[in-house]
DNA sequence: GCCGTTTTCGGCCCGACTGTTTTCAGTCG
């Protein structure tokens, strides 16, 4: 699969053009050109031997022309040239709050900047401030950005996130000059991480909600602060982007700041055949200005021909053409889960006994849990021995007299590299069903890896695929693995794949749990709980699940209990 | 550089805030 490499060669384009001062167009064109190629669902190098690039929208006559030079030659002379112009590194000077294309173009060509330690270094000895477009206000700020950069690393999970907007939306609500509060941006889409948060509301007196927001006790500092939108910083470093609008605007506001950007642009474009206009304030007829709708986000939506369009779907993969005929699929709901089916308890590395686990799943309103402890090899983690593991399960049985809640015994069964697994068969035909899982020796190549795995989904006795990428945000990725195969054999083998909902890992990701449905395969969601607290997780794992479009009937844990067991006993 | 329900040329999403200006460019989302 060339698409990323083709799609980050665009991307490198698109800056170095900007940076040059090129056209803002051609500049779009190549990112909206990167975009396309990133989300492709197909082998772009197929699309190339079929002859059928200029078919995707947004590749021409030229952009089609350096993709087949990339793919013919393994590089493109057009990008060596940009490079030779201008060094790569000042790119990175961009990712500065505060900093463009045109302000990083002054420095390289009048201070002959490359590197964010030069410019600190520039800034600290005041050499900024004399630029064209510079002043000492800047000067101070390129250097808080920096510190602020190094500081955060630009995105956080999102788990924290969602726990900082949760606090800040219960704070807001005491004031009473709010009326409409609701997070927006790409929290609300549930993205895996997030780099700031938007908060929406709706008030008369947006001074008061500005007042009253920086005095939120977990505020650091404040970056800007106007009657319409203020930006602060929070002890924990994330930023937090409050936006206040009239009522009859809140609809379209929250259509707008909610994102994504290529969702909207799409929005305004099919808004402008339609000979309207849309912005924060609402839907308006074009020539007049006239008012047409923007109090509520599904009147937006309709207003412009189109079915209501869930958050977590608005990315641009396809979801707006769907909307336009009627279209789009139902996607699982957060109260649609009956279950969280991966469950540490004390028998390995958790910390809660199965009967707290099986009574505070019952406070959630599941029907069901499930155990799923680590196997014997996997010592640092108590792994289970097949001795211990029979008790275990006996444990269960008994427990299960006691509550109102089914509990599955069930197993994380560690995949050794030669692809046999951690229990032999005859006990592991004693649990309900049986996670396979990677958790050692990740450095295999791609083939050895993905026969591993497959060996093991092979077993008759493995029913699910624990976290099948192996990747953890920010601190590790996947291990090489031919998801695609992957998908194929648990398709064949009736191998449900895992939506594994820990907020590092969510694996699978939306891109592949889209592909895994799309071909036909069914989806677990069970958030690795290691204490009680975890069980929370579950929504994450949905989220996961909402933006790779999945419906009801692609994941297990929506199923009734008489249909999951009749899914599990093959 | 792409694209076509006015167009094969002339458009291309749009508004707020800041800093450096003295009417606006740059940046951001």
């Amino acid at each position: 699969m060339k698409n990323q490499e083709i799609s980050n060669i665009f991307y490198e384009i698109a800056d170095l053009l900007e940076i040059k001062g090129e056209m803002p167009f051609k500049v779009r064109a190549y990112r909206r050109a990167a975009q396309r190629i990133e989300t492709l669902e197909d082998d772009i190098e197929e699309i190339y031997r079929e002859g059928k690039l200029r078919e995707i929208p947004g590749i021409g006559e030229a952009l089609a022309k350096k993709i087949g030079e990339i793919i013919e030659t393994g590089k493109l002379e057009y990008l060596e040239k940009l490079r030779r112009e201008i060094p790569k590194s000042i790119v990175g000077l961009m990712s500065i709050p505060g900093l463009g294309p045109k302000k990083t173009a002054v420095l390289y060509k009048k201070l002959g900047i490359e590197s964010i330690e030069e410019l600190k270094k520039a800034a600290e000895q005041g050499k900024l401030r004399d630029l064209d477009g510079f002043g000492e206000v800047t000067e101070r700020n390129i250097l808080r950005g920096i510190e602020m950069l190094q500081r955060s690393m630009g995105r956080v999970l999102l788990s924290i996130a969602f726990e900082d907007g949760s606090h800040l939306v219960d704070y807001l609500k005491k004031n009473s000059d709010a009326l409409n509060i609701s997070i927006a941006g790409s929290l609300r889409r549930m993205k895996e991480t997030i780099g700031d948060i938007d908060i929406l509301v709706s008030s008369l007196k947006p001074e008061s909600i500005m007042d009253f927001f920086v005095k939120y006790q977990d505020v650091d500092q404040i970056l800007v602060k106007g009657s319409t939108k203020t930006s602060v910083v929070l002890r924990d470093g994330l930023q937090v982007d409050l936006r206040v609008v009239k009522p009859e605007s809140f609809g379209a506001a929250l259509q707008y700041f909610t994102g994504s950007k290529e969702h909207n642009i799409q929005i305004r474009n099919l808004a402008i055949k339609r000979g309207l206009k849309v912005n924060e304030y609402g839907v308006f007829e074009k020539d007049s200005d006239k008012y047409v709708a923007g109090k509520t986000e599904e009147e937006v939506y309709k207003t412009l021909g189109l079915q209501y369009i869930e958050p977590e779907m608005r990315e641009n993969r396809g979801e707006i053409e769907l909307a336009q005929k009627n279209k789009l699929p139902h996607i699982v709901g957060y109260d649609d889960i009956k279950g969280d089916f991966h469950i540490h308890s004390q028998w390995s590395d958790g910390t809660a006994s199965i009967e707290e686990i099986a009574r505070y799943g019952k406070k959630l309103g599941y029907e069901f849990v499930g155990i799923a402890d680590h196997s014997a090899s996997l010592k640092v983690a108590r792994g289970l021995s097949e001795e211990r593991v029979m008790k275990k399960i006996e444990e269960i049985r008994r427990i299960q007299e006691k509550v109102d809640i089914k509990i599955f015994a069930a197993t994380e069964c560690d995949i050794k590299p030669d692809g046999s697994l951690d229990y032999s068969n005859s006990i592991l035909k004693e649990f309900d069903y049986v996670y396979a899982a990677i958790h050692t020796k990740f450095k295999m190549s791609r083939k050895e890896m993905t026969e591993r795995i497959i060996k093991a989904m092979e077993n008759e006795y493995v029913t699910f695929l624990a976290h099948p990428t192996g990747r953890l945000i920010g601190r590790r990725d996947a291990y090489e693995v031919d998801v695609e195969r992957l998908v194929d054999v648990a398709r064949e083998n009736n191998v449900f794949l895992e939506i594994n909902a820990f907020p590092d890992r969510l694996d699978l990701n939306d891109i592949y749990a889209k592909m895994a449905k799309e071909r036909g395969v069914k989806m677990v969601i069970g958030t690795d709980s290691h204490s009680l607290d975890h069980m929370r997780f579950i929504k994450f794992g949905i989220a996961v699940a909402r933006r790779g479009w999945l419906e009801k009937g692609d994941v297990l844990n929506t199923y009734s209990l008489k249909d999951i067991e009749k899914a599990l006993s093959r």
